[in-house]
Parts: C-alpha cells; structure tokens; sequence
DNA sequence: TCCCATTTTTGATCCCGATCAATGACGTCG
DNA sequence: CGACGTCATTGATCGGGATCAAAAATGGGA
C-alpha cells in the first residue's frame, strides 16, 4: 500500500454530463442547484491499491464514487481484515459522526472520485433538505445491506457464502451496466474471503468446486454462471 | 411467539417527562415542535416474547423505544436466526425505503414504544429538517455499529466475540444507567449466541470458562465484571 | 522472450466450534 | 409441595473450514 499519490484533472468537468448524475447523491438537484454543486466537488484519480481515506482519519472529505471499484474495510490491531463492502459508481462515502472515517477505503483498479470538501459540501446541504433527504436514504439502503450481511458472515456456510457473494455481485452489476451472466471480480481471492469472513484457500476451493459441479466456470478476470438458478439454490439454503 | 397483543395506555402522557426526551429522535425538538409531536405517537406495552413487526411486513408505523429492550433479527428460510442488534430506549426503529422492515423485532421482557403513524410523521418530518438531520445521525451511528458488528462476526473468535459483547453491552448500558461492574443479561443464552454468531453451547462454555479464569461472575439474569482490564484484553486481541 | 514476484490453486492435516446427548437449575402451575 | 416445561450447563464426538505447505498459473518488467 504506497501513499496516496493523487491527480487532479484539470477543469472543464459538469455535472451534467456526469456519468453517476442520475443515481448519486446528485440526483436530488435539480439544474439550478447543480450548477452551483459543480464548483464544491473536483475530480480525482486513484490507482488500483492505492488508499483513499483510512480509518481514524479525520474527515475532511467525502467522496462521491464516479468511475471503478473500491474495498471498504476494517482492521483488527493483529492485521485481520474485514472488508464492510465494496463500493460502486454511485456510491457515497465518508458520511459518520465522530468527524472520522469508522473504515478504510482501496481504489480496486484505477478509481474517479468526486472529492467534496467537508465544510463547504456540509454549508450546501444546511438549505437543501431533499439532499440531505437523498442522503439519509442512501444510509438506510445501506444499513440494511450491511444487515444482510451480518446474516451471511453469521448463520451462512462457505458454500452459501459464495454462491450469495456472487449474486449479489452480480444484481448490483446488473442496475449499473444492464443484465449478464458473466460476472466480472475486479477483487482479488482475498478480497472476497475477507468480505465473506473465509480464508483464500476456502473461496478458491468454493469456486473450483461449483466450476466442477458445472454451476459456473472460472474465467479471466471473472466467472460465467453456467447455471444460475443452481447458484441461486445454493444461495437460497 | 404469539400474537401480538397490545395495551394502549390511556392519555395523558406528555413528551417533556418523557424518559428518552433528551437523547431519542425527540431530542431535535424545541418545546413548541414537541407539543405538536406528542398528537402524532402514541405509548404502546408489550409483554416478553411478543413480535412488535415482522420481517417483510408492510410498513404501517415507526418506533421510539422508551422501556425495556429489543431483539432485532432475521431469519433464513430454514429457521437460522440471526440477531442484527439490541434495541434500548432511545432507539428509533422502522426506517426503510422498501416500504417493508427488513428484520423482526420482538420484545424481551416488558415494553413500552412511542408509536407513530407512518404517513402523520413523514408529514411532520417533510418541513423540519433538523429532524430529518437527527434521524440520519441515529441511521449513520447504526451503520458504524454495524460495521464493527461485521469485523466481529467475519474476524473474530468465539472468546473474543463474547468478551466484546460483554463489553459492548455494558458501553451501552453505562450511558443510559451509569457505570457498573454489574452487567445485566435480559437477553437468553440463545439470543447471544444468535448475535454473536455461535451456538448456544459455546456461549454457555465461554461464560463458564471466564467465570472459571476469574474474570467474571455469573450472576442472576447477568454477569459481574470481575476483571475488566481482562475482558477488554480478550476482547482486543 | 525469459525471469521473478505475486496470486491462485491444490493437497495434507489440524482444531475450533458445531452437533448430539444428557444432566442440572429454575420457575410456574396444579 | 412436587411435577413439568424451559433454559442453561456439561460432556463426548464430529466435521467444516483453518492452517501449513507446495505447486501451478499469471503478469509485469528488463
């Protein structure tokens, strides 16, 4: 994990041709107020590894993710990681109350982040309560994943684990990009085993195994369902 | 579990005595907002073991929480249980987006909620955004709590996931009763063992274990902490 | 192109926590 | 008070996933 070596590209970006514009936090101003909102976010580049905020670090941003893939995660003072999600295009990061990051955040490939600065991001919504009404609801749809989650990490075998790592992978892939069965991993083995609360032996066993069974097959950079109501089977247990 | 019936308490409750005034939702009221606020819920008992909603249950109303404790779960098709959280007064519970809860929450032992209407209080809500502020500062502080819930389940072994339990438990008792060494348990070995993502054999052997090590007590309905700095040892590791 | 570092897969073995089973401790009700 | 139902504890055994170890695949970079 080098330092975080950060390009800013240089002016000339709008809101309005934003790639996230409709489903971001964004999507709850109206032109008017976009255009006011362009001035307080400046894009940002990241390469894949590098850290775009840590835990315990004071927050000074938030970052409204544009482009790419980003693993959010805690550590425990021994090194064990677990990783609380993985962020998409869309998604709205470094909201908290204690005025720090409660979690650390990777670009997973090369990342475009919208970088708002904290007091002039927090000045703006102060008058506009269907952002912060955007924003709200963005925190309970992802206090319920997160529940979902504790379920799969608790009461969910290896197999199961897997097989609803990969749908799920897959559903939010689908609201982004349109419907496929071949489902692209940007993450490493690692990755998932620390998201699913597994070891890498066990995750690359999991995927040989239903690539075996003819469920799905391993591919570069990815894997293809061959069989996707069997996955949902698995999921479903 | 049996069907949940209800006792309405008569009127003449007024939310300026109420317990949880200063630290619930409420708090982000001034006194002229709360006596407008106080027509909107109404307290409701329930007795241990009884099912306040469901899972999948169309959401009708919202919750504060006065006395008692909670149980929040949910449940896999086959029957495994997995518990999401413990309510205590001041907690607020039903925001979604679904329009469905997406756990179940029961009573463990006796009860009294706040019960708002959902339309009556999203209206109320729709022009006073230091509520809405308030709401989403109670929904970010479960996500964080979330979020570490994770690392426990994913990363953690069953000693230390009891030891920080204990600990956890007792963090948020001390801020509604004020510090002790004594923790009260109302929950059943069962319902840790479902929080914590273990059977309730484990739960019972771990306690047994620490009480054996002299670090804690097991008392009637909790335990006593006879060693905290050790509790807090394991529970770091 | 080959080399070397990193990641992934596969194999062998171990152990923590689950499972199966029985006993013990309460509380409640007749 | 004693019988019973529920919950908690304890014991014996099992097995899923971890750990340890090595081989295979992948991917840059010179």
């Amino acid at each position: 994990m080098k330092a975080s070596v950060v390009t800013i590209e240089p002016g000339g970006h709008f809101c309005s041709d934003c790639a996230v514009r409709d489903f971001a936090v964004c999507a709850s101003l109206d032109p008017a107020e976009l255009r006011e909102f362009e001035h307080l976010g400046r894009r940002v580049h990241f390469d894949g590894g590098e850290t775009v905020f840590s835990e315990e670090d004071i927050t000074t941003s938030f970052y409204n993710l544009l482009e790419g893939v980003m693993r959010l995660y805690k550590l425990l003072p021994d090194g064990r990681r677990q990783i609380v999600g993985f962020a998409l295009p869309g998604d709205f990061l470094g909201m908290n109350i204690s005025g720090r990051h409660n979690f650390s955040a990777d670009a997973i490939g090369t990342v475009t982040v919208c970088q708002f600065a904290k007091a002039p991001f927090g000045r703006f919504i102060e008058d506009r309560p269907h952002l912060l009404r955007r924003i709200n609801e963005l925190a309970i749809r992802e206090l319920s994943q997160a529940r979902d989650h504790m379920v799969l990490l608790g009461r969910r075998s290896a197999d199961e684990k897997v097989a609803t790592f990969l749908l799920g992978w897959r559903e939010r892939l689908v609201s982004l990009k349109g419907s496929s069965d071949t489902v692209p991993l940007p993450m490493s083995r690692q990755d998932i085993a620390d998201y699913l609360g597994l070891t890498i032996e066990t995750v690359s066993r999991t995927f040989t195994k239903l690539e075996r069974h003819g469920v799905i097959e391993i591919i570069h950079g990815g894997v293809s369902l061959l069989d996707p109501a069997k996955v949902e089977a698995l999921a479903a247990a």
